[in-house]
DNA sequence: TTATATACGATAATAGATGTCGTACTTGAA
DNA sequence: TTCAAGTACGACATCTATTATCGTATATAA
């Protein structure tokens, strides 16, 4: 199933939360779990992943917590995706990132030029959406892209997806 | 992790290796898995599921297997990877299709409409690919739209992400 | 009638995601 | 100087989905 993992989404709504605060306060791990209903100590995993990979910052002790490093318009899916997963593969044998583990069948089926070319597409599409644009609106910008998208698209191919999508 | 299931490969180059054939031969799953090194039971399964969703067709008995239903040029990869793998959902709460098993935090997390409006162009994203273009070429169609894709790119993020992928 | 196929359900094994626990360290404020 | 509220971090338990295996029934060409 292609699916982010819960953590991504965790952190994405701690992020959106974080950006949305007024003034400079620091925001807890206790704060965003109690807002949201999170687990505490998955919230204080996810909220320290993201302090290691850079995106937030932390304020230890009494009055401590977290503020961005960064704005979110900054940050796009694909960085962030890859900061809380890992680099992004779509198949085993077709990691974006450093060397791939492979695959047992990695030169019988033949496919694997072609899957690490879907992969780096893959990245290519979460690379262009910015948190910010997640975060800003409930009905999103990227919503409005829409048919922008559709025209992208064979021809032929149209009809099809539209009734995909219903 | 955005991953695809490990039989959607298997059948995607099942699909591939039944578009190469000359004639009108039928493929058996012992061919499939003789070929690729796939495990035989899982092979036959995936098969059956290809034809389950309609993609191909079954001739059953001796001399029996599996031939294309419908084109690769037909076939998007949105489609393929819906019919192996059922509705995509990158998270809980934005199902592509039918109604969503839900997710214990919305209604409070607030990102609902987001992320279905996230999933929808995931959707979009996999239903301009067609398995033509994954199967007919070792160095694919898709490549030569690298640029045109980065084209489509927020200008601050251009630099940023090219480095990403190296 | 036999060998070669598909058809299909039940179940086991594995891996990955998710959640829990325990403990140490840091710091502001009473 | 002590305490409460935080982060920091590793080990481990659990849950779930993927992946693989097994057994059996059915179809059909030769």
């Amino acid at each position: 199933m292609i699916k982010l993992n819960r953590t991504t989404e965790y952190g994405l709504v701690a992020m959106k939360h974080m950006a949305k605060k007024p003034g400079g306060s620091a925001t807890s791990a206790r704060e965003v779990s109690d807002q949201f209903g999170f687990p505490f100590e998955i919230t204080a995993k996810t909220l320290q992943r993201l302090k290691d990979t850079g995106l937030i910052q932390s304020l230890q002790g009494a009055r401590g917590g977290y503020v961005l490093a960064r704005s979110l318009d900054e940050i796009t899916l694909g960085e962030f995706v890859e900061k809380m997963e890992g680099p992004v593969a779509v198949v085993n044998c077709a990691s974006g990132k450093t060397e791939s583990p492979g695959c047992e069948y990695s030169g019988r089926c033949e496919m694997t030029s072609v899957m690490t070319d879907l992969n780096r597409r893959v990245i290519q599409f979460l690379s262009g959406i910015r948190l910010s644009e997640l975060a800003n609106s409930e009905i999103p910008v990227a919503l409005t892209r829409f048919e922008d998208f559709l025209g992208n698209q064979p021809e032929s191919m149209k009809e099809n997806e539209k009734a995909h999508l219903s």
